[in-house]
DNA sequence: AGCATTGTTTCACA
DNA sequence: TTGTGAAACAATGC
């Protein structure tokens, strides 16, 4: 995904045409995106009954149903919902006209005729009953302020993989990371237990203001950073040069002047 | 051919 | 024990 923004536009797809629709078949056969289920056990647990809810939190979805088990959902790395003729969720799609129906690889189908699939070229996505979310952190649109500091400013790893961890906050993955930090002007290397609490605000509200963006324009790739994260790149705001490194494990870019608070930049303004 | 990819989990190691 | 980072996972696109 599908980061949050992408996760809520399949969330709210789910929410306005999945549900109420009585179940009367389902296509769990994808022993590795329905793990650790065996084939059928999905099925038999969801045929029958409607779904009634959906929710979120961070990159996961669960759906709950009248009187039956909860069924989570997750897009992975490539996945989207569709239902019927509609769909929502990983945004490197012409209109759907790269995402084949061959990926489906979760079905369900309804008494009226329709489905709903989770669409997933790159099988990293889910589909499991009863998930388990207590490992979640709070969702990164709705933490507060003090949970915030308290959650992210701490521990020595770098600041973008600190607010990447899952269980510290919920929902940011590697793009709105990069777009997040260059909005704040952080440097993404910095450990994170180094901020000031008024360094980790500016970065709770340009975190959530990205993700609203995001939300509003169709997903994190129309963030403002997202085209100038290129080898030869440069910040559209100041038109230094993008530097560029693995950090927690993802390329990450960010502006050479205005996000280095470790480099020779900053070196030169601190004795300065 | 080789490398990179918007995510998560597992494993090795300090 | 806790935290951190790399590798694995699967498949596709450049």
């Amino acid at each position: 995904m599908p980061e949050l923004p992408e996760v809520e536009s399949a969330r709210a797809l789910i929410a306005e045409h999945g549900l109420g629709r009585e179940i009367v078949d389902v296509d769990d056969h994808d022993t590795y995106v329905c793990r650790p289920h065996a084939p059928g056990e999905i099925k038999a647990a969801l045929v029958g009954h409607r779904l009634t809810e959906a929710h979120r939190q961070g990159k996961s979805m669960w759906i709950d149903t009248d009187d039956g088990p909860v069924l989570g959902l997750h897009l992975g790395m490539a996945g989207r919902i569709v239902i019927d003729d509609s769909a929502a969720g990983d945004y490197w799609s012409d209109g759907g006209r790269k995402h084949l129906p061959v990926w489906d690889r979760f079905t369900i189908h309804f008494a009226d005729g329709g489905f709903l699939a989770l669409r997933d070229k790159r099988r990293l996505g889910r589909a499991v009953l009863d998930p388990n979310l207590s490992r979640l952190g709070p969702d990164a649109a709705e933490v507060g302020r003090d949970a915030f500091r308290e959650r992210v400013g701490h521990g020595e790893a770098p600041l973008k993989a600190r607010i990447m961890d899952q269980s510290v906050i919920a929902g940011v993955g590697n793009l709105l990371a990069d777009e997040a930090l260059w909005r704040a002007r952080l440097d993404p290397r910095r450990p994170a237990a180094s901020l000031d609490d008024a360094e980790l605000d500016r970065l709770r509200r340009d975190i959530r203001a990205a993700t609203r963006r995001a939300i509003d324009r169709g997903g994190v790739h129309t963030g403002a950073i997202i085209p100038h994260r290129t080898r030869d790149g440069v910040c559209p705001r100041c038109g230094a040069d993008m530097s560029r490194a693995t950090i927690g494990g993802r390329t990450t870019y960010w502006c050479s002047n205005e996000q280095d608070q470790l480099g020779e930049h900053a070196a030169a303004i601190a004795l300065a």
